[in-house]
RNA sequence: CGGGCCGGAGUAUGCCGGUAGUACAUCUGCUUUGGGAGCAGACAGACCGAGUUCAAUUCUCGGCGGCCCGACCA
C-alpha cells in the first residue's frame, strides 16, 4: 500500500505512561493505540503483524487436525454454574454485566465450560471421537494490575484449543502433537531459540502442565532452564519432586531466567465433561466421560514477546514471517521526478507479483522516511534515490542486520 | 488487593502561590531533499470537586485516571 494513504502517523517520542519496551515501540511506530489500561487497539499495521501470527498458529493447528470455530464472547452462566466457576471468589478476573431483563451475564475468561456443553450435541459415541476445536476469540480478565504493555491485558486475543479423547492415552498423544505444534509455531515467528517448554503446575486441573517460556528480561515469570534438554522448570514446581522425577531433569543443572508465558498445555481429565455430561458411549454401549485438554497461545503477547527481543534501538525488527508487509519501497523522489516515476513503476511491479510491500511515496525528507522505516521495522527497505536513476539499481537494505545489496528492477521481477 | 509516584496544547517536557514557556506535530509562505531540514508567521493547553488564600495550574483533602513495586494470574 501507499504510505501516503496510511492514516497512522510515527512518533518521535514513546508516550509518558508506557514503560514496556513493546508498548512504546508500538505505539511509536502507530501500530497500536491504548485505549484504557490493558486495553489496546490494534491499528493498520498491527493488524497486519497479528493477522500475520494468527495465520502461521491456524496452519499449525490445523496441521494436527483442528477445528476452528468461533464462540461467543458473551457467556451463558449455567454451564459455570455446573462446573463451580460462575463464582468471583473461584475465578477472580470475571467481568459479569446484566441483560436488560435483570439476567446475568459474563465476558468470556476462557472457554472450557461453553465449548463442552455445546460438545455435548456432537459427541456421544467412541466413532466420533476424537476431536479438536479450537479458536480465536477475545478473553475478558479484570485484571487487578494489567502491566507489561500488550502483554497482560484485560482484553485480549487468545487461540485456545480444546481436545476431546476417549482416554488419557490417546489424550497423550495429541498432546504431544500439540507440543510439536506450538514449537513449530515459536519457530516460525522467530523466537523458537529462546523458548523452552517448561514443567508448571497443573492448577486444579493436573499434577502439572506444561508451557511455553521465551528468556527474556521483560518477562514475569522465573524458569530454571537445562539448555541441552530444551527443558525448563517454572519456579512454582521448583521444590516439586514429582516434577523431577517426570521430566528427568536434575535440579544443579538448572540455571535461572525470566522468561515469558507464551504458550500452555493443559490435561483437563474429565474435570469439565463429568459436570457438564459430556460422555460417549464405547463399544460395549456403556457411557464414558470424555477425557480433555486445552491449549492456549496469546497473538497479542507473542507480537509483544517478539517486540522484546527483536527491536533495536532505531525500533521494531520484525522476521519475514509476521512483518506487515515483506517490502519497506522508500522513494527519495519528489512527486513528479525521475526517481519518483521509477519508484512508481517499481511499487506497480511488486503489486501485480503479489508481493507485500509498503511505498513510502511522501514528499518529506529523507532522514525522515529512513528513521521512520527503522522505526516501523519492515524485513527488507529497497531505496529509490538518485543513484538507482544513474544506474538502473535499487539499493536493498535489509533491517536486521543492515547489510546492503544493489538489484536491478530485472533481477527483482525475476524472484 | 497493599504500598509508592504522577495528572498542563495532539505528543514530550522546563519553571512557577500572581500574564502558563519550549520542542516536535499541524496550518501558511519561501528555501531545502541520502539519516527525523532551515527561516518567518499561525493554531492550540492546567482531569473533576471541595478547602486554605487577596489570589491556586502550583498548597491540602476527596474522587477519577495513569504508571511502578508487591500479591494474584483458573
Amino acid at each position: 500500500m501507499r504510505q501516503s494513504k496510511l492514516f497512522t502517523r510515527t512518533r518521535r517520542e514513546a508516550p509518558s505512561d508506557e514503560v514496556a519496551k513493546n508498548a512504546q515501540l508500538l505505539v511509536r511506530a502507530g501500530y497500536i493505540h491504548k485505549e484504557m489500561a490493558g486495553v489496546y487497539d490494534y491499528l493498520p499495521l498491527g493488524l497486519r503483524t497479528l493477522n500475520k501470527i494468527i495465520g502461521i498458529i491456524r496452519e499449525e493447528m490445523q496441521a494436527i487436525g483442528g477445528e476452528e470455530v468461533f464462540l461467543s464472547a458473551l457467556q451463558n452462566p449455567e454451564p459455570w454454574k455446573k462446573s463451580g466457576r460462575w463464582d468471583d471468589k473461584v475465578i477472580d478476573v470475571w467481568f459479569k454485566t446484566q441483560l436488560k431483563n435483570g439476567g446475568e451475564l459474563g465476558l468470556g475468561n476462557t472457554h472450557e465450560e461453553a465449548l463442552t456443553a455445546l460438545m455435548t450435541e456432537h459427541i456421544s459415541s467412541y466413532k466420533d471421537l476424537p476431536r479438536y476445536v479450537y479458536q480465536f476469540q477475545n478473553k475478558f480478565r479484570n485484571e487487578t494490575r494489567a502491566k507489561s504493555g500488550i502483554m497482560r491485558a484485560r482484553e485480549f486475543i487468545m487461540k485456545d484449543l480444546y481436545s476431546f479423547s476417549a482416554d488419557a492415552a490417546s489424550h497423550d498423544a495429541f498432546y504431544e502433537n500439540v507440543a510439536v505444534a506450538y514449537e513449530n509455531i515459536f519457530k516460525r515467528v522467530g523466537i523458537g531459540a529462546q523458548t523452552y517448554r517448561t514443567f508448571a503446575s497443573g492448577g486444579s486441573f493436573s499434577k502439572y502442565s506444561h508451557e511455553y517460556q521465551t528468556v527474556c528480561d521483560a518477562g514475569e515469570d522465573v524458569i530454571y532452564i537445562d539448555a541441552a534438554k530444551r527443558l525448563a522448570v517454572n519456579k512454582e514446581v521448583y521444590d516439586d519432586q514429582e516434577v523431577y522425577a517426570a521430566s528427568g531433569l536434575t535440579k544443579e543443572n538448572l540455571t535461572e531466567a525470566k522468561a515469558i508465558e507464551v504458550g500452555n498445555i493443559f490435561t483437563l481429565g474429565t474435570r469439565f465433561s463429568e459436570v457438564l455430561g459430556l460422555s460417549y458411549k464405547g463399544a460395549e454401549g456403556k457411557p464414558k466421560p470424555i477425557f480433555m485438554g486445552s491449549y492456549g497461545i496469546g497473538p497479542g503477547r507473542l507480537m509483544g514477546t517478539i517486540v522484546e527481543l527483536l527491536s533495536d534501538e532505531k525500533g521494531l525488527v520484525w522476521p519475514e514471517s509476521v512483518a506487515p508487509f515483506a517490502v519497506h519501497l522508500v522513494s527519495l523522489g519528489k512527486s513528479g521526478d525521475d526517481a519518483s516515476q521509477l519508484a512508481d513503476a517499481l511499487y506497480e511491479d511488486f503489486v501485480k507479483a503479489g508481493v507485500e510491500v509498503l511505498y513510502d511515496d511522501r514528499d518529506t525528507s529523507a532522514g525522515q522516511k529512513f528513521a521512520e522505516s527503522d522505526l516501523i521495522g519492515i524485513p527488507k527497505r529497497i531505496v529509490v534515490g538518485r543513484d538507482a536513476v544513474a544506474t538502473g539499481t535499487f539499493e536493498v537494505v535489509d533491517r536486521a542486520t543492515s547489510a546492503v545489496v544493489k538489484k536491478t528492477r530485472v533481477e527483482f521481477l525475476a524472484q
